[in-house]
DNA sequence: CGTTGCTAGTTGTAAGATACACCTAGATGT
DNA sequence: ACATCTAGGTGTATCTTACAACTAGCAACG
C-alpha cells in the first residue's frame, strides 16, 4: 500500500519512502506468498504466515484482508470468488505482472534495509563508541 | 517508544511488538548517535542524522524533538539546558544506563530482522517460486 | 533600528495506520 | 436446536506521521 510515488525520490528507484510504511510488512509477504504458491485466499494465507512473517509481531485477519484490498485496487493482485469448493466462499487472489515486479522493488529495499541494520547492529553492540 | 511492554511476550526478550512501530527507526538511530557522541542536542542530531539513518526517509526535526522527549519520559536519555554557548538554549541530551541498554536490545532486534530480510530479500529475487 | 538569516526548540493538526472488537454466513457435527 | 469451524468482512478509538507554523536568541547589513 505505497503512497502513488515518492514526493521527493520521484519513481526513480524503489525507496522506503515510496514504499510508505511498513505496515509490519504484510504486504511484501503476501506478495512472496501469492508468488510461491500461485494463488490463495486470505484464509489460507493467514493460517501460514507466520512461517513467512519477517517479524515476531502477530498479524491480524483485518490487516491481512484489507492489504489484499488494497493490493488489488492497485493492481498488484487479482481475485476471483471460489463458489465450488465446500463451505464458505473463498476469495482467491494471485499475483498480477505488476504484483511481481512491485515484489521486486520490495526485494531491493529489503535488501538495502537488512544491510543497514546487520550493520546497525554490529556497531551499537560494540562496548566502546567510536568518537 | 515502544509500548510499556509486549502484550504477547512480556519481557522475555526484545521482540519487534514491544518495540512497537519503527518510527522510522528514529528512536534506535538516536540512541546510537547519543552513545557515539556522549551528549547532543537536537539540533545537532538532526544535522547529522542522514550518516546515521537506516533508510532513505527524511527524518522530521518535529519527529526528531519528539522522539527524544518520549526517551526522556521513559528513562532512556536524560537532558540539561545548556545557556552559556552563544545563541538559544540547547536542550543537552545524553544516554542513561537504561537507554543503552534499550540500544543493546534495539541491537537485537536489529539484527535479527535485517537478517530475515536479507533472506526475504534473496528469496524474492528468486525467478521461479519453490512452490 | 529594522530586517534578514541562522540557530534552537516546540506546538497544532489533518490524514493515515494499527489494534481490538465485533459481525455475517456456509457447512458439519452432536 | 446449538456449537464449532471455515471464510470474509466492518467499525472505530487510539496512535503515528507529515507538514506547517510559531517563538526566541543572536549577528550582520544597510
Amino acid at each position: 500500500m505505497p503512497k502513488a510515488a515518492c514526493p521527493r525520490h520521484g519513481r526513480q528507484h524503489p525507496c522506503t519512502c515510496a514504499m510508505g510504511n511498513i505496515y509490519r510488512f504484510i504486504e511484501p509477504v503476501l506478495l512472496m506468498m501469492l508468488k510461491e504458491r500461485g494463488h490463495s485466499y486470505g484464509y489460507e494465507l493467514s493460517e501460514s504466515l507466520a512461517e513467512y512473517s519477517l517479524t515476531d509481531a502477530r498479524i491480524e485477519r483485518a490487516a491481512l484482508y484489507r492489504t489484499l484490498r488494497a493490493l488489488e485496487q492497485n493492481g498488484h493482485v487479482k481475485s476471483a470468488w471460489d463458489t465450488e469448493t465446500h463451505g464458505p466462499a473463498r476469495r482467491v487472489y494471485s499475483l498480477t505482472d505488476k504484483g511481481e515486479t512491485h515484489l521486486l522493488e520490495w526485494a531491493e529495499v529489503m535488501g538495502r534495509l537488512g544491510e543497514a541494520m546487520r550493520a546497525f547492529s554490529k556497531r551499537a553492540s560494540k562496548s566502546d563508541g567510536l568518537s
